[in-house]
DNA sequence: TTCAAAAAGTGACCGCGGTCAATAAATAAT
DNA sequence: ATTATTTATTGACCGCGGTCACTTTTTGAA
């Protein structure tokens, strides 16, 4: 047993973060700011440093907790058949991702685990996205040629892309949706 | 005639830039410090600002301008024909746009234009990239069931999964060559 | 109940990017 | 040449994330 926690430490903790889910529905996860939560906890600002490493890792809490309730929503729902259904699956969750260019820059840099020991909640989300449309993969009529993870690896790489595009001011005659689509169905329905 | 320029501006500007690249080489993008840049460029903080809007102004300039030469080398080179050619063809690229994973993510932050009537350096050089990989994809022998902008959109897409999987520890098995040749082989050689 | 060790919390302080009113230098007008 | 006007430079200052030596609280052993 090398876990005494106290009392004392989980209350606190529930306090930052419920300050700082205030101050999100406030200002936006862009406008946060650790002084803003502390004062509004009623804390030192050194203890919100004791209960997370920097912002960054409160904010890939928050953001992975939203996320996740994104992707419980989406694997709930009746598995796509089409690209059409996919992208229909797959939007709230897109659109969340882009609701902010800082949750987005936040999602891409920490979309990748930095190490095998400490895989982030976004990373753990990222993981979790990839398994659901590779599931989705493995049931559905696209291309036989490639295995389910790839194809999943390849819808995870476009809806990224198509994403970047939507933050792009060359690109805004066409919808996220609509790129997406044309890239999937070259994808997963490829026509030689 | 609304440009009346002095030397003098264009003499602080040459100064800072080299300064910074100074810097660069001693300590990488990561460590660049504007502070640092000022002290041996030899002038005031506010001068710097006055010159780049941000320091990632600064830093989009620096990076823009390695992205540009090597772009330059890859043209010069001669055409790929097969996804082993074209993955070699965009190596030094790839592997100058991962050698930091701060470069990494400031090339994403501004691969696309905020705004059109300010394309800055990096969302060129992705632009560039594009064209290029786009004439490429015209001239080779890849499935033609899609158009060439498409296939380079696509290539783009994949290279920045992988180069994003080179940072993730949960991938460390496969080189980032060898992930992008799966993708690629699938994404421009289909077999259905 | 007492007291020492461990855990949690505090806030003055630092690093560094970025601002701006004041100043100096260059240019144009007389 | 002298003055007026524009342009470039300065550095004290600010915001905000993050640190750390110190204080307070909790815990568990005596």
């Amino acid at each position: 047993m090398q876990k005494p926690i106290q009392k004392r430490t989980l209350k606190t903790r529930a306090r930052l973060l419920s300050a700082s889910e205030d101050v999100v529905a406030r200002d936006g996860y862009q406008g946060l700011r650790v002084e803003e939560v502390v004062k509004s906890a009623g804390v030192a600002k050194g203890t919100f440093f004791a209960h997370f490493h920097d912002k960054d890792a409160l904010m890939e809490i928050l953001i992975g907790e939203r996320l996740s309730t994104l992707l419980d929503q989406a694997e709930a729902e009746v598995e796509p058949k089409t690209v059409e259904e996919l992208i229909t699956a797959l939007d709230s969750i897109h659109t969340f991702m882009t609701s902010e260019r800082y949750v987005f820059d936040l999602l891409l840099r920490y979309s990748g685990a930095a190490a095998i020991e400490e895989i982030g909640p976004i990373a753990h989300c990222f993981e979790r996205y990839f398994r659901v449309v590779e599931v989705w993969m493995a049931n559905a009529d696209f291309r036989k040629d490639v295995p389910p993870d790839l194809l999943a690896e390849g819808v995870q790489a476009f809806s990224i892309q198509s994403m970047s595009l939507k933050f792009c001011a060359l690109h805004e005659a066409q919808t996220m949706e609509d790129r997406l689509e044309i890239y999937l169905k070259a994808w997963l329905t490829p026509a030689m």
